[in-house]
DNA sequence: CTTGCACCTGACGTAGCGTCAGGTTGTAGC
DNA sequence: GCTACAACCTGACGCTACGTCAGGTGCAAG
């Protein structure tokens, strides 16, 4: 068989057909005279092992000492590929769930600077800090089941319900004021629906206001005068 | 600051900090008469920005858009990578499912030819051709569940059984003898532990035996006389 | 003046091919 | 026998994001 019909038929190219033999990994038993690549059948056999083994994810160099070396380690080898996909898997959960939280942080913004970008990133990194890998996982699936509308909307109510708290600073108003107690409420319960009555959430939270500022920690939503000022009115 | 300290501070090399800028993506806004880097604050934002976008995956062309082309879309771009890192993921998990159980077909024999190892995961390819992706997860927490020792056990089991089916065969039993019930009996109990009573576990099983035929299909453990036997006695 | 360290540029190597460029062979139709 | 045209050949450069070495210069201390 030629290379041509046997790349289609791999599904391979013939660049790396070509390559294969170059570096004598697959080698055809058989040129024509005028030099045309011949593979024969136990060439053939030899090319699918190559691409299975390539499928498990060994270098072109491991597969050859594999199909070559009597005293290769077989066990050995799929048991590195093995523990080395699974360093691999935990970096890419990790990786993915810090992208899936900036891509959050992102979908409610219309318009995104590069600096408002980099600090989102910022803002993530610091709450990757502050909260730990199971938290930040059930956070992750919370979020997944109250849909992205709700966090939206939440992101609404926060922004409303700290500006009308502003108004009534302005104001002049005191913490021990009635007319701030249905503030507070609502205010307790957003907090209660972001943590979901967990404690180490609960928790975190708080240290990472209290580490880090307001302003920090709510990206800017909320300031420290109101802050302190519900802190007074919480207690 | 003079490239050694700011290669130390941030963890990279000289090398590297000499490619991001003769690859235009961090110049030095200083050099003194002789010619050694000097980077100002701002240089060390940057790169402190682009050591955070290199950790969500971008690559350096894409860094550098990132943080210079006003039009760069960056939601877009967090959500590819974000699709991206799933796909990965998606992959690793199957390679890791796959290596997983090779891994413990290799396990029970000690000495492995380079044959045996080929066709070990050319079984592997045959199972993930017969069951679903959740058929082969169920398998491969009830493998972790009861754990290598009873996988080896049953090993020795199945080789067991079948040997001694082999001696009553060659002996002359026939299917409705009363001596073969007892090993009808345990032959029903190690297939109903491996599927553990899933209906969808067991059809793919059926169909795998059928269309491999027993020998393939068993990795070479159980004949079609023996197949054909115990088929007999079960009905 | 020498020693030694920090820095410089330039060049080659990596894995696994993709993608030309420029030349030869094989085959089919006339 | 001639002409297209497809299939094949070799050789070379490109890609990512640097690692590594070689050979030379700058700079501060003893």
């Amino acid at each position: 068989m030629k290379i041509g019909r046997l790349a289609e038929k791999t599904g391979l190219t013939q660049r790396t057909l070509r390559w294969y033999d170059e570096i004598g990994l697959l080698t055809p038993s058989k040129r024509t005279e005028s030099g045309h690549r011949l593979y024969s059948d136990d060439d053939i056999e030899r090319l699918h092992r190559i691409i299975m083994l390539r499928g498990l994810g060994f270098s072109l160099e491991e597969i050859a000492s594999c199909l070559e070396d009597p005293f290769f380690d077989h066990y050995t080898a799929v048991r590195m590929l093995r523990l080395q996909s699974e360093r691999e898997l935990k970096r890419t959960e990790q990786l993915r769930g810090r992208l899936l939280r900036i891509e959050e942080g992102l979908r409610a913004s219309a318009e995104i600077s590069t600096e408002d970008f980099i600090h989102s990133i910022e803002q993530n990194v610091m709450i990757e800090k502050h909260y730990s890998d199971e938290d930040l996982a059930k956070l992750q699936q919370r979020a997944e089941e109250v849909g992205p509308e709700r966090m939206e909307e939440v992101g609404r109510e926060w922004a409303e319900l700290i500006a009308e708290v502003r108004t009534l600073i302005d104001a002049g108003a005191q913490p021990a004021d009635e007319a701030v107690a249905p503030l507070a409420e609502r205010w307790r319960s957003l907090i209660a629906e972001f943590t979901g009555g967990d404690p180490s959430i609960t928790s975190s939270l708080r240290t990472m206001y209290e580490e880090e500022g307001p302003e920090k920690a709510s990206r800017g939503m909320v300031d420290p005068e109101v802050m302190e000022f519900m802190g007074r009115v919480m207690a």
